[in-house]
DNA sequence: TTTGGTGCAAAACCTTTGCATTAGG
DNA sequence: CCTAATGCAAAGGTTTTGCACCAAA
């Protein structure tokens, strides 16, 4: 929760420039690379087991959290509170979640930005943040 | 997950016809009652066992489950992914809460519901439900 | 009496951390 | 070499569950 006291990140390579480059980093970040839908952190390291890359939980979710804080991926608390993660799009977004198979969209919306903003400023509420996410069904579940 | 088989309740007293009145209960249906903020359940049981009623974690936490089914709570999953609990306004709303003290103000917003349902119907989602909270800081707790 | 409720402790989960070991630079 | 990164296991925290006992109706 508390600010990192210095970000020494390096924006070209997406590693800091005190981070050294391992397979379970590339691993992990060839995995979430791929994902078109949120998974938890066991998912991947699921995955990444099954392709025969042995690796353990506490890297992968250190990779994750890494990964977050360098806005690569997106993070998001699934219904019973479990983290999700995504390969992240540009700038902010949120997302348009189907609840049936979990296809995502990332959309942008202006103007819940700026409405968030105002009902803050409004209550004098000060180091906003806002967590906007829409569940549905999309068309291919819209049967189910 | 999985829908009642029966949703036997009894509106007025909100209780399912099938349901025991006991003192915990109605202590933690009082508790929340008087909330101004969201608290988790381990809160609601620790001012319960201040007021000298003992009472165990896994009944709030079952009286809070139930009252949530009965929409008689809202529940929020906090950043850290734990649940916290207020009494329920009327209507549809969303909520600013202060990320340090939990002081909620419900917020209610036209545009937002517009831009959810406008998001939604153009990439063809349907049966629609939204999460929208703001986080921040809120006046009082601005210093710390 | 019947049967849902309670409460304890244990389990189940998810995530973080301590620490010895490995390996990148 | 130096030291960040890894991986295991253990700790932490929250929520759920099994089960014997209690009490509302």
């Amino acid at each position: 929760m508390a600010a990192r006291e210095q970000e020494t990140t390096a924006p070209e390579t997406g590693l800091g420039v005190r981070q050294r480059a391992t397979w379970q980093r590339a691993a992990v970040s060839a995995a979430v690379a791929g994902l078109q839908e949120f998974r938890s952190a066991q998912q991947v390291c699921d995955v990444l087991r099954a392709e025969g890359r042995a690796i353990g939980m506490s890297t992968v979710y250190r990779a994750l959290q890494a990964m977050a804080e360098l806005k690569q991926v997106d993070v998001l608390r699934g219904d019973d509170g479990e983290m999700l993660y995504r390969r992240c799009g540009h700038g902010h977004h949120h997302h348009l979640v189907c609840r049936v198979c979990g296809a995502t969209v990332e959309v942008t919306g202006e103007a819940v930005e700026r409405w968030a903003d105002r009902v803050a400023e409004k209550h004098h509420y000060t180091d906003i943040s806002h967590s906007v996410e829409i569940f549905g069904r999309c068309a291919d579940c819209a049967g189910s």
